[in-house]
DNA sequence: AATCTATATGAATGAACGCTCATATAGATA
DNA sequence: TATCTATATGAGCGTTCATTCATATAGATT
């Protein structure tokens, strides 16, 4: 890494070269920062998590989603596409029902794991 | 559950009540899923991942990360408010310098699994 | 005391996004 | 074929929010 990248955005003279070092280990690409954000966005919405938590344990079509949730039809349908876009649910479909479930059950690890985190606090 | 309560938001009648009973158990209340989704939206953001992955390892001042992760001081401060108002990092001040530290290392484990996640997708 | 420096913060701006409403589409039924 | 139903989706609206710019503040130095 270049000094002089460094102190590009830095207006202050403060700067602590053996920790930056340690620090600047620990980043990652702009690619792999960008697929985490954009993943961890997902779950940044109540309505999206009410419709993981809710296709936890089993399928469900979409109006039964708007039901358990209470959120309209066009809600729920907007937010399971971008749920879709990101891979966490799969659908099939039976006449002109349409069945969501998870595409990945392990996120629930990770939502389990992020509530223990907030109870710890 | 009122049945009334299941269908308010519903325009269609395929519902399935022994799916939507199973369903409605893996909710969580608002004030949960309130937390939960704050939490998931300190960390969409390339900021101020970015920030909490230079922290990893090592204290850091605000000029320091400014450094680190090319973003100005303004911008840096104001997210560091971000992550301060969601106790993830704490600080401690030396003179006029403010040392900004991980309140909690556990948050790397999450991150480290969510990478998992998308790597075996 | 006056100035310099590191950090914090308020206001403004633009972009992202979740919802509603209206409508489209596709499958089922008559 | 015509209609009904479940789902999808585009447009518009209002809100949230990340950044920038300007400025405030607090500690250090002279």
């Amino acid at each position: 890494m270049d000094q002089k990248d460094i102190i590009e955005f830095c207006e202050c003279n403060v700067l602590h070269p053996e920790k930056i070092e340690i620090a600047h280990k620990n980043l990652l690409d702009n690619e792999s920062i960008s697929l985490l954000t954009l993943f961890f966005k997902t779950f940044s919405d109540p309505t999206r998590m009410k419709i993981i938590l809710a296709l936890k344990e089993t399928e469900l079509c979409v109006c039964d989603l708007s039901a358990v949730i209470n959120v309209s039809q066009s809600a729920v349908s907007h937010q399971l596409k971008t749920l879709r876009e990101n891979r966490l649910v799969k659908y099939r479909k039976e006449g002109n029902v349409v069945y969501y479930s998870l595409d990945d059950d392990h996120v629930h690890v990770l939502i389990t794991q992020a509530m223990n985190h907030l109870k710890h606090k």
